[in-house]
DNA sequence: TAGATTGTTAATCGATTAACAATC
DNA sequence: TAGATTGTTAATCGATTAACAATC
């Protein structure tokens, strides 16, 4: 999130959402989708739609629309989705393990390739064929398999301690689901998932709601 | 999300991370800040912090700043923290188990009253002391017993019926996990924490990155 | 060809930043 | 009082929406 990118951040955003909901019209057999239908299924006005979408090129046809799987397949590529990513999770507690079993990722071409606790009770276990480590061991591990994307489950207090010794490993992408704000290397891309943060925010329209209602 | 605020959407997320930080600077025994001080801490600009703040009030003094305690306060305040919040989960698999296990929620007023969940194998298991009912309850239980939160952790598949099932017995809050956008009435809430978009952007960054780098 | 729909430019809207008078 | 810093207005910047010529 650090970098400067010439697409905005906003557009970006929006860009997994599209390649979302192309998929489900793929899934139903749907070849083809004009800015405006898109429009009324995902939400956005098709302005937006026809102007996210040109900030990477021209994929539609004048008088048709655009192709859906074309579209889909473009999009996946934009998004970096046509090459596989090796990841590994630190901190092996109920959201660690929770992410290494959810196979879904795998889809998208994730494979996680190690899991790196402390506890004594941990290391070994196996998470479907995962293996959980002894985090004494990360540098090494690290030292012998090329990981592109470390996922931070631990507690907020080891967090950028892990960052410390993921970055300096050379891991240059962290998915950190601590909630903490992470100091990397400016080349370092860190993406966070900030529960507590959705859910305060559910919590602020809940009660902004009831006020309205007074 | 559906509802329209007379503060941004862009503000209101801001908030959490104000208060994530005031509670920081409160362990750390600081008693006043200024919005310059705050900002190189948090990285919003002073001026926008200033902004932020008063939209809800003037909570500062001029040639003071604010007052840590007092700030740390009213912003929770306004995430509407001087309450609890009944939830419940549905889907008790591990992201259900591993949200159900994040004691930290506690803290924050959210007391999980019970979990759902479909599979035999799981119903009648507790997560620390909560106890997974079976599906077929859901209802029954709603009529029982007020619940203000209901968090989805289901696969795509069921996520709309249950947020129907949901809607229904009045529950008006939804945070959903499941990688759909729901339909639900004007009136409700939905918060989501679609895991794979942030994935995805994660991995957008990383493209371009090394598309800058050639 | 006529109709549809894009790609793109221009207009509008909203959010962020800058500036400064008010005031503690 | 003098210095600091807010609250707030004005200026800027960026994102969204509208409009329409290009063209399939």
């Amino acid at each position: 999130m650090s970098r400067k990118s010439r697409v905005s951040m906003a557009v970006i955003r929006r860009l997994p959402k599209y390649h979302r909901y192309l998929n489900e019209l793929l899934n139903r057999d749907i070849k083809r989708i004009s800015s405006k239908e898109l429009s009324e299924i995902i939400g956005f006005t098709a302005s937006q739609i026809r102007q996210d979408l040109n900030n990477f090129g021209g994929f539609g046809q004048q008088g048709y629309g655009y192709n859906v799987e074309e579209l889909y397949n473009e999009i996946g590529k934009i998004l970096g989705l046509d090459r596989g990513y090796n990841t590994i999770i630190i901190g092996a507690g109920n959201l660690g393990q929770a992410l290494a079993n959810y196979s879904n990722f795998e889809k998208f071409g994730f494979r996680c390739k190690a899991m790196f606790d402390v506890n004594p009770k941990l290391i070994g276990l196996k998470i479907r064929d995962i293996e959980i480590k002894d985090m004494d061991t990360l540098e090494e591990f690290l030292s012998e398999t090329q990981i592109d994307i470390g996922i931070i489950c631990t507690n907020k207090e080891s967090a950028q301690l892990i960052a410390d010794r993921l970055t300096s490993c050379g891991v240059t992408a962290i998915w950190n689901f601590a909630p903490v704000d992470l100091k990397v290397p400016d080349d370092v891309i860190v993406e966070n998932v900030h529960l507590i943060e959705s859910l305060l925010t559910l919590t602020y329209l809940y009660k902004e709601r009831e006020e309205e209602e007074s």
